[in-house]
DNA sequence: TATTCTGTATGACATATATCATATTTTCAA
DNA sequence: TTGAAAATATGATATATGTCATACAGAATA
């Protein structure tokens, strides 16, 4: 049983704001879990009672729409939380978990954390804040889908997954998604997704070769997303 | 100055967990205010400093996109609370509040809010369970935007505001939302709006006369958006 | 290595939706 | 009331995007 307090991931997630005793405690009732890639954390619909803490790795939060395709909501990475909402909210998750990347991950019952939340003022204060922060983002995602053309919401995305998650050595993105997966994040048809891939490599604002993906030009492509 | 521990609406928000002699102090410093149909309550990228805490009326809670279009993000009415994530993240408002009826609402400023949430526990469970609400929503919200057809959305829209809005005596709906509003909601131009408007009224779904929208076969309206 | 399978790519076409133009109706101030 | 402005309505057309078909490439498996 590894020790929470000297984990460094905690410093990145509301988590920091725990004390040396409930620190402690956490240690002492959470369990580690390996995940591989594709594996699933928690589906849609499942009642989850506790959160995860993402030590490291990438998932995938989406949710299936009614014609059958997968929407991705939010990607989730090390050092943040996951299943907050539906942990505080009491109720069921609304979302499918998913790795992207082979993950480690704490999972913390709780009923070990939500006692926090009356004894510590700066841990209750730091996860509403969080909470604040996703409301804040997923309304400008909402107008981003709604107003939003597909070849502006592309080019937004992957100027997105190279701030967010880095690039390789050579230069491509470091998140490996599938084109189903971009499409999935988009909001669009695979098809249409690889369509406007291939204009984008054709207009030299990225490179392609196999799976990865190269933002060549990102100052255009920052252009284009409006 | 009236009480505010008579106020009904009190009892329909997070202010509802709010003891005597902590209404008592807001009653003391809050202001209240008439807001008429079509004013500003506030507009995207102020700083607010504080709540609203809406008696009566409805307005609108919206964000504009680049291309200068107005996406409506949300409806607040009688008994909500506007300005809280902006209050807890201490940031200027991400959307413009515009009174879409006359309104009487009462501001509560930041700093004597702020202090309930280390002192009542029970009232900072309310505001985040809140919250988590609203974050629920809005990726619901968004996963309908990147997924269904603007008709679907139509439909749906429709639905909701009979269901959260209410009806007047002759069965139309009670909030008056002007086309390029009700366009402004799900996410489409004006003109398409109204087009599958007058395919609905052809298909018998809705009645219009003017402004005001009857819903005439919600079971068919409720299949259409799936 | 051959074989199958899955993901990627592209073409052809259908359709939904935006845009522009122009009536028509309603609202509202003079 | 009258005229002007705004909102609603509808047609014509362009464009973006989805769908279906098919080809091709790379990965997995026998």
């Amino acid at each position: 049983m590894s020790k929470c307090e000297q984990c460094i991931v905690r410093e990145f997630s509301s988590l920091k704001a725990l004390k040396k005793d409930e620190l402690l405690k956490i240690a002492d009732c959470k369990t580690s879990y390996t995940i591989k890639k594709g594996d699933t954390i928690f589906s849609e619909g499942e009642q989850v009672n506790g959160i995860f803490c993402i030590k490291d790795g990438v998932c995938k939060l989406s949710k299936l729409s009614q014609n059958g395709k997968e929407q991705i909501v939010k990607l989730i990475t090390k050092g943040e939380l996951l299943g907050q909402r539906s942990m505080i909210s009491d109720e069921a998750v609304n979302l499918s978990a998913v790795a992207l990347e082979d993950m480690e991950v704490c999972f913390i019952p709780k009923a070990d954390i939500m006692g926090f939340f009356d004894k510590n003022n700066q841990f209750s204060m730091n996860v509403m804040k969080n909470i604040c922060g996703d409301l804040k983002e997923s309304e400008a995602h909402t107008v981003s889908m709604a107003q939003k053309t597909v070849k502006e919401r592309l080019a937004e995305t992957l100027l997105y997954l190279e701030t967010s998650f880095g690039k390789n050595e050579d230069g491509s993105l470091h998140i490996q998604l599938s084109r189903d997966e971009l499409a999935g994040m988009i909001g669009t048809a695979t098809e249409s997704c690889i369509r406007l891939l291939s204009e984008f490599k054709k207009l030299n604002l990225i490179a392609l070769s196999g799976k990865s993906i190269t933002i060549i030009d990102s100052a255009k492509l920052k252009k284009l997303a409006e």
